[in-house]
DNA sequence: ACCTGAACACCGTTCAAGT
DNA sequence: ACCTGAACACCGTTCAAGT
């Protein structure tokens, strides 16, 4: 994490700019050559500041999402913790879907030693006090962790990527009440 | 859907015979030119029996995907209703899972004309008879529908294809009995 | 009717050469 | 140190020419 030459601070944001107008139009698998060109870079150049696409996905995405995780302390300040925990996951996907393709970054990292933003791991530190509160106020089981809570908004947004037709906001509903038989003897 | 010419049937066979390995071995993103060439014909060959890389894949797991439609059948006589139709999703699931990418042409199909076996309708064909079955006992909500139980599968397995760290079965058993708060109050 | 080989327009990655 | 332009090895689609 070394501080940037003044010309190379300037690419790299040049890049990102490019990136997410690219992103917008194309999702995320625009074509990385056209993002360097609309930057004015050459492609080696791109390469070098994003060694991965996700990791131009990453920076791209910093901010918005960095700003759904800030909301998680705003929402557990105004509602009683299921609501919270729940208007929250609503946000989280409304987010997803709002970016066509983002959702496929927002799983654990792969590559280890990364650097730089994760957005998954922001969500996840989001979430938890959420959660854990959720849980307190017997809103949510207690086997239950963060990463399966967030891998489940994530699919959902997965699938409405692949099924325009799909009710993703009904299918988080499901997912959260269930849709199988109700084991009202245990509470 | 003409009878194809003996030669061009020929040509066709070979093309699902080399694209089944190379699924196999890449997945669904697997080069179409290199499954020509295996198959020893020229791509344009391959692209006027497969319009898209969606309808080859729909040809490769043609016969899986019906096997596994046909199992709903015997687990319905063999299984109450409710383990009967969990114990199916759990099959679509495992059929999924083996087949890294497959899940992205279980989707209903965008393009309308697309002729010939899809693998997505197969599976709501299947599914309907347990589901009522399930309502019927009192095992699933009753306002869930076909495509929704479907859906909910298919984003899991598309998540489990971005994030080799998931837990599909727990997923999924998450997704039936939910996450949330019961309401038991309501039958 | 069905096929082939070649041409076309793309893509991401890498490397030598510049400043 | 950072960048550029070019070279490389790919990809899917399409079309003229064969049988």
């Amino acid at each position: 994490m070394k501080t940037l030459r003044a010309d190379a601070l300037r690419s790299r944001e040049r890049i990102v700019r490019a990136a997410e107008a690219a992103f917008r139009r194309h999702g995320v698998d625009a074509s990385l050559e056209a993002i360097a060109k609309d930057a004015g870079v050459g492609s080696a150049t791109l390469h070098r500041h994003f060694r991965s696409r996700r990791e131009l996905v990453e920076a791209v995405f910093q901010d918005s999402t960095g700003a759904v995780a800030a909301e998680a302390s705003r929402l557990a300040a105004e509602h009683p913790p299921g609501p919270a925990l729940f208007h929250w996951l609503q946000a989280v996907l409304d987010h997803t879907l709002a970016n066509r393709g983002l959702a496929t970054t927002l799983v654990p990292a792969a590559d280890e030693h990364h650097g730089g933003f994760c957005g998954h791991d922001a969500l996840e530190a989001a979430v938890a006090p959420l959660l854990v509160a959720a849980k307190g106020a017997g809103q949510v089981r207690a086997d239950v962790t963060v990463g399966e809570v967030l891998s489940l908004v994530n699919a959902i947004s997965l699938l409405a990527d692949h099924d325009p037709g799909a009710d993703p906001e009904r299918l988080l509903g499901l997912a959260i009440t269930g849709f199988g038989p109700r084991q009202c003897e245990q509470h």
